[in-house]
DNA sequence: TTGGCAATGTGACTTAGGTCACAGACCGGC
DNA sequence: GCCGGTCTGTGACCTAAGTCACATTGCCAA
């Protein structure tokens, strides 16, 4: 079992000796439903999650119940927040919420250990690793430093032309609330740069949006 | 050269094979004045310092001509920002300033790939790599949720019972400015939490801090 | 002692963003 | 068609934070 699809996702796992491959074929995979909370704050670290369906949503949690969208794990990738838990001995720091229904394997912590000492593994992850850092860096200067309208435009020109979500969802990946979307939306859509419709965005000026954005 | 303080400030240095330990005594050390730039955005990653004197202040800079501080990076620590980019092969996302005077050697890329093969340099920066990516979160959530009250009065309870530093220099330990901080300031000097001087701040109430400070 | 500079105090104002309340608009099922 | 819920629009208001301008204080060296 777990070998045909979990092969294609992570192919580092092909490379692993007898032992190991056996080790992880034992790890049953398991599908969690759209919403479920797969770790919070402050809990321990149970192992590392290995992705082949759906997306997990990680995100920090505010006092006020809005939450902070950190990143997204997808199948292929790997949870820099665990990573970090994991070689640190620390609890989790951040929340993961199942965004779809979600296929993954829970490598449990002294297996992780163990794969961490095959130099493909390690490389797996460490340059996924140091590859989040930098967007964790991005994700600073966003909140730190950047308005809404820049961080709005931002996002719809990085969802293709035309983008299906309610002003609600937008507002939840900026951590904001809905009715800056909406305010944000009409000047943009007085402007020309979008044309809106219901769940639906539809990008007429990309250059504008750019613009705003300031990237 | 470069053996007797370096090693007791990184250890794992005196665990290099000969060929290793000999290329890392041909790199000469280089002492920069307070104030320095040693890298900046956008800039190629030129290696990975080790200090052995000073600090180095790493910034996150902002349009406005403000600098949010994100780190650190004192004797015997290494720089998260540095190892993401040499691992990831990415340009600087972030300043770094020398401090106060700062004594370093610079380990050329090559050098630095050829010691992560090294099972002890290679835990000794991942080990703190991981650690730091937990204080980056930490930072997310700061200036993301926290209001300038409770992130000052954490940054007053962390530098011990008195503090020797202007309202200007707090305020850019917070990305902030002055007035903000003075007026802060003096709302918790009339709650009797501190004791205001020309340059100085002493802490009168430890608990009403950490109340205020609410971590 | 005093002139000057750095540090601090402070009020008035602006801005971004969020909150609240409610009014319409749309849409799918009955 | 009409009725429920969901989605969107919008004005009034609030708050945190920053900006500007200027007054005041305190120290130290000439």
């Amino acid at each position: 079992m777990n070998e045909p699809v979990w092969c294609d996702l992570y192919p580092v796992l092909r490379e692993l000796p007898a032992p190991l491959a056996q080790r992880f074929a034992e790890c049953l995979p398991l599908t969690v439903p759209a919403g479920a909370v797969l770790f919070d704050v402050h809990q321990p670290c149970q192992g590392f999650p290995l992705v082949t369906a759906g997306s997990i949503r990680v995100v920090k949690p505010a006092a006020n119940g809005r939450e902070l969208p950190l990143y997204r794990v997808v199948p292929g990738e790997s949870c820099i927040i665990t990573t970090s838990c994991l070689l640190g001995h620390a609890d989790y720091n951040a929340r993961g919420i199942a965004d779809t229904e979600s296929t993954l394997v829970l490598l449990p912590r002294d297996l992780f250990d163990q794969l961490l000492d095959q130099p493909a593994f390690r490389s797996f992850v460490f340059n996924l690793f140091s590859e989040r850092v930098a967007d964790l860096m991005q994700l600073v200067e966003e909140v730190a430093f950047r308005k809404l309208d820049q961080r709005l435009a931002g996002l719809l020109l990085g969802k293709g032309h035309t983008i299906h979500a309610t002003h609600q969802q937008l507002a939840d990946e900026l951590g904001s609330v809905r009715e800056m979307v909406s305010r944000l939306l009409k000047g943009f859509a007085e402007q020309g740069l979008v044309r809106l419709g219901r769940e639906q965005v539809e990008i007429l000026d990309p250059a504008g949006l750019r613009r705003i954005a300031a990237i």
